[in-house]
DNA sequence: GCAACCTTGACACGACTGTGTCAGGGTTCC
DNA sequence: GGAACCCTGACACAGTCGTGTCAAGGTTGC
């Protein structure tokens, strides 16, 4: 078996168990199960896990943040909203609320994420 | 003047006075000043903020999503963070840890973003 | 020149983030 | 079959977010 435990992996990425459970719940790194219902962390997870790490420290971020970028990714309806809303800065007067180039670069990410199932539209 | 002043931003917009200096205070909406320091809000700053009541009332959002956000789009180094790690999703083994496409998105973003007057690399 | 507004700064407060610890109970594995 | 681990759920606690309110003082505009 090369699946560490809770603890084992808490050692090798500098996290503790508890925050390992906690970065699972915000949906960051989701470790297997196993059949007993242990999580079982695998060197993907652990690398990601030590990746994490560095990001939050090297940049001024919080996991919650890094969990708003994920939904970003998730949510082409919601990443489209928002790139907008910052994307129509001051310039623009009244004119052209929500126009042509806007809208092209919210259905150019809605195709990429298109192409790697999707759970959106009820 | 077509300019209000913060009461009566607050009354066209929806926000309270006290909100209004707050979504000054994350960077999301600035409004100019008078000669004494008043804030003086122009039609494309309360367009803004009803857009931005919207948003965050239609998707499950707080301001400090969006301020992330805006982060994301001012800081390319941490966009590009940000991106790749959440892009290495589980089914890249330990072979390719950080490559071709992944950088190609990277750079894409920043050549955009590089378009409208930066202020990175110290 | 003064009433009606604005400014910044502070205290307050519930909700959530990030983190620890502890309790009661199940799993692993030698 | 028992020691050593794991699970979930809860209480706790400092820090931040989103808001309100109030105080002391400056600006506007008739």
């Amino acid at each position: 078996m090369d699946a560490l435990t809770i603890q084992e992996a808490a050692e090798t990425t500098g996290w503790s168990p508890r925050m390992l459970r906690y970065v699972e719940r915000v949906g960051l790194v989701e470790p297997a199960r196993s059949a007993g219902g242990y999580r079982l962390y695998g060197p993907a997870e652990l690398q990601r896990l030590r990746t994490l790490r560095e990001l939050l420290a090297e940049h001024e971020i919080g996991l919650s943040d890094l969990a708003f970028a994920l939904r970003l990714r998730n949510e082409p309806e919601l990443r489209g909203a928002t790139d907008g809303w910052l994307e129509a800065e001051a310039e623009r007067p009244a004119d052209v609320p929500q126009s042509d180039w806007l809208r092209f670069e919210q259905v150019k990410h809605s195709k990429l994420l298109a192409a790697a199932a999707l759970t959106v539209t009820p």
